[in-house]
DNA sequence: TGTACATCAGTGAACGCGCGTTCACTGATGTAC
DNA sequence: TGTACATCAGTGAACGCGCGTTCACTGATGTAC
């Protein structure tokens, strides 16, 4: 009895945590499609005019059943960003990593199209970076991630010849703040098509690259 | 009879004109009045939560008084922000007149600063810049403004020694993007404090304008 | 000087909207016995 | 196998809020005669 008692106990334990282990799973899953259809209204809105409801609708869902996923707006929000974020780094990573030794031109160019052409991370990163109002926990996963971007160009910066270790992330610091400047202030060129702007983005951004090669 | 007719009517004429000119003074003085509240609360509040409500209640007035000197928020707005663009742009035309030949590094230096000081104007023009769905009119306003910025630092790098005149422009272009790379970068720097930030942003500054020098 | 009228700045109240969030409920699925 | 119960995803409706903007009104000032 006792241990027909204790057998049962186990399946019971068992049985509960494959159970809820699945569970987890899935509303993980289901989590994933909420920030999947975020991503693709944050593609399409400027961030601060995306809603909770714009999001639903997206994901073919109520706009409560957010609620079951998220705690609120803003966690949803940063979830989103953080997989952007990750997207970016990424394909900084690969960039650099697949560059010529210090093609500093080249790794510019690459990395600007690909901002351009993924304006919504780029967005998203702005936003955060302006909004005074972030919590602290906000804040540093924002730096966390700022930090393995200035990674990146570290290591640019190291695969370069003449580049001392010394000044190595003051220049990425320098470096990624005058690549992020440039996608701001000719974002809104006007009387430019996207073309255009994506033409004169990569001509500044060259420039800049080519000062930091000296 | 005839004479006193035309008498009466001219000066008829010239004291209305007299007067309604007056009463057109006294109302640009009161939108004055209303502008330099918004300016209050602009150097306060981030821009996008500004409100009519906090400007008339900062101004003193009843917020639907507002809509006697302004047909909508976008236009008072839209006037705050010139008015900033118009005193960036003065400061740094001072600070270019009186730097040394091509000083490059003291004029960032100075730029940041008062950048970094008077935050509302920057915090505005970063938010017309980012904000796609502005008027053609509003771009073009924007963007008469930065061309004046653009033209203090053509002064600026024709000023300096080796700089090409055929390269000025795009010079500047990049110059100004990295600067504000720079200022909306390293603005919410977790766990630093004004000073801290300000020392930072001087010092990556202070690199990009070396680069700029060679 | 007095009176009827026009002008207009200023205003509190209200409208209409969109938003984040919560509530009370439904219905499907699994569990215990 | 059947029945009572628990769990929980999903939802439409509603709440409360702040916003830009408009409305109807007041009251002061000036004008005409």
């Amino acid at each position: 009895m006792n241990r027909d008692n204790s057998e049962n106990k186990t399946r019971a334990v068992k049985g509960k945590t494959a159970f809820s282990r699945l569970r987890e799973q899935e509303k993980s899953a289901r989590q994933d499609v909420i920030v999947d259809a975020a991503q693709r209204v944050f593609a399409v809105k400027p961030f601060n005019k995306v809603s909770i409801r714009d999001v639903a609708m997206e994901a073919g869902i109520s706009h409560a059943s957010i609620y079951r996923y998220f705690p609120d707006q803003q966690a949803l929000f940063v979830e989103a960003f953080l997989r952007g974020a990750k997207e970016i780094v990424q394909v900084l990573d690969d960039i650099v990593r697949n560059s010529d030794q210090g093609d500093i031109e080249k790794v510019t160019e690459e990395f600007i199209i690909y901002m351009i052409e993924n304006d919504q991370y780029f967005r998203m990163m702005t936003h955060f970076m302006l909004d005074g109002s972030l919590s602290a926990d906000m804040v540093e996963k924002l730096n966390s991630m700022e930090r393995l971007l200035f990674a990146e160009f570290d290591k640019l910066f190291l695969k370069m010849a003449g580049a001392e270790v010394g000044d190595v992330r003051l220049m990425s610091h320098a470096f990624f703040a005058a690549l992020n400047g440039v996608l701001i202030t000719f974002r809104n060129y006007p009387g430019r098509n996207r073309e255009e702007v994506t033409r004169h983005m990569r001509r500044v951004a060259g420039i800049i690259a080519n000062k930091f090669k000296a």
